[in-house]
DNA sequence: GAATAAATGAGAATTATTCTCATTTTTTAT
DNA sequence: ATAAAAAATGAGAATAATTCTCATTTATTC
């Protein structure tokens, strides 16, 4: 697992306890987590305003990733520099949320999209998003 | 323009003056809006509840898609059944949101990536959402 | 290791949304 | 068209998520 205090020095932070058990946090998760999820991990360790704080802190420095779900609850990732493009997969029985990548294929066909949205709107297109719901038919650990 | 009353009493509700007031406001715009700026459209002739209330109303009868903008601040659209499948163009300047279609390539494409996605990860997949995040071009009527 | 700067915790403040309930409006049945 | 019943509204209270404040603690710098 990569080493929270060495990703905060990189990034030329202070190195602090909070923010390394919310960095620890969401690298044992390989998946994307809402804050309620986060605070009860980190319940007793980190008070709440400072979970919030340290959220921004690493939004600032650019290793977080914060979107919602479908709920419109408020979720976060972890985002380094090695890490893959990739979306979203919402199952809306259990509330997991599933990193997914996408093939070249289709990276590529929507880079063309985009290429002729942005003449047709006169938008510089920086970035995009891709989300999928639906339900997982696999007994996971929160489907009843 | 279509006919709020109309669309109220298809979807067998009550036809009430807030209501047809909210729909006009959003049948008004082509694009969609922050809830902040649907309240900011019917100052005075709404109250803050009954405008929560009826959205979640127009939620219930499926003729209302509600999701996030890059803020994460709730924006809502109507969505009849005439509406063609689309999707969202957020502007991070002046914060306008556009509906968007994309050709049909891109979408079998996706079509197929999700039937990919669906084996892999024992899902069934019911919707998708592409978001595309950039600045407008031009000068519109918010951009400075 | 001392001085300085930055971050934390606890709770207050703010904001978005939902809830409550007395009144008003709409629908239903005549 | 009208009375009774049902549903919706408005105003503000309640709740939940997030940000802010400030005295104290922790980290960084020299």
């Amino acid at each position: 697992m990569k080493d929270s205090k060495q990703i905060l020095s990189d990034h030329k932070v202070s190195i602090t306890n909070p923010r390394i058990l919310v960095i620890e946090a969401l690298l044992e998760n390989n998946n994307p987590l809402t804050v309620d999820e986060l605070q009860i991990k980190l319940k007793k360790k980190v008070a709440k305003s400072t979970l919030y704080r340290v959220l921004n802190d690493l939004k600032k420095i650019n290793i977080l990733n914060e979107f919602t779900n479908p709920e419109n609850a408020t979720v976060v990732e972890l985002l380094l520099e090695d890490d893959t493009h990739h979306h979203h997969l919402f199952c809306s029985d259990c509330g997991e949320i599933i990193d997914i990548q996408m093939g070249d294929e289709f990276e590529k066909t929507l880079s063309k999209e985009i290429k002729r949205i942005e003449k047709k709107f006169n938008f510089s297109i920086e970035d995009h998003r891709l989300e999928l719901f639906g339900k997982c038919t696999d007994l996971c650990e929160n489907c009843s």
